[in-house]
DNA sequence: GTCTATAGGTAGATAGAC
DNA sequence: GTCTATCTACCTATAGAC
């Protein structure tokens, strides 16, 4: 995962991950059919771990503003595997990437989430929370690229604070 | 550019775009000292263009809103050069990629014309300005992963409204 | 399971002809 | 200016030994 958050998976070699794991590139290849599988499975993995770490049963209920308010700040403590997926979101604009339906379901099944949250007496619920998740990529993505000028949870702060009405719920 | 807005960087191949060119390899390095350069002077050409396309000298004065409303519907209408710009956007958060710091000055100096239009009163203008940019990258990357189930224009006026009152200025 | 060896391909860049 | 030919280096993936 650290060669993929520097040089994305187009600069990705077989070869190098296998050097950092100890193994040969076949030695690899036992375990992934290919490069594509692999990057498929790391995405997973990752996915798997930041959403125990996040879980949904969070105390005090399905809030979505407070949720997102950890998402941020889990993410704001961990620049490497948010540039990441950062990058492969990126490259993964491409139809063809290997990522690509990857990224376009994660993103549905996180509107779909954050919608269910929402009080539709505010406006189409999924029209709001597609900005709102929107938003959060476009905030992490600019503080990636730099972060020493961009305090990314002041900035959440500015946005949540005038898309999502901070005790906003549906239960 | 065709070819980086799918390849994107990394994957681009000095043969390939010397081909669509209709030249040799060695014919495009008599013009660009190495591929990097290509990148950078590509980047350039692109923002020159789109900036007089776009130009400050807009009639109705500085108005931050409706300048920035008319690049999102110049964007929309262009999905094949945003998604030039998004792809390379990612890449570049490696501080060793050739556009990192282009990429780095260009939000700089937006974020620096958006502050000077936005009214003090209304809060930190460099603040808001880098949260209205970032927001708009944000929608955009969104939009260029599923174009179809994504209103780039009608997220956006969601987004701004919040954020942005429609008339600010400070002029 | 993990290795070496290798096939078959593509990369950026240079030398030197025209 | 633009070409062909070529150098060196790297890539994924497979075959087959251990």
């Amino acid at each position: 995962m650290g060669i993929i958050s520097t040089r994305g998976y187009q600069g990705l070699s077989l070869r190098e991950v296998a050097r950092v794991c100890g193994m040969s590139a076949p030695g690899l290849l036992h375990y992934f059919a290919d490069l594509p599988s692999l990057l498929l499975a790391v995405l997973a993995y990752r996915d798997a771990i930041d959403l125990e770490a996040l879980g949904p049963d969070v105390p005090g209920g399905p809030h979505l503003r407070p949720f997102l308010d950890r998402v941020v700040r889990y993410n704001s403590e961990r620049p490497e595997a948010a540039r990441f997926f950062a990058m492969l979101q990126g490259e993964a604009l491409n139809p063809q990437h290997p990522a690509h339906e990857f990224f376009r379901k994660r993103t549905a099944t996180g509107v779909e989430a954050a919608a269910s949250l929402l009080d539709p007496a505010d406006g189409d619920p999924t029209l709001r929370a597609r900005s709102i998740l929107a938003v959060m990529d476009g905030l992490q993505l600019n503080w990636l690229s730099d972060p020493d000028n961009f305090d990314l949870n002041a900035q959440w702060a500015v946005v949540a604070d005038a898309l999502l009405p901070r005790a906003e719920t549906v239960a």
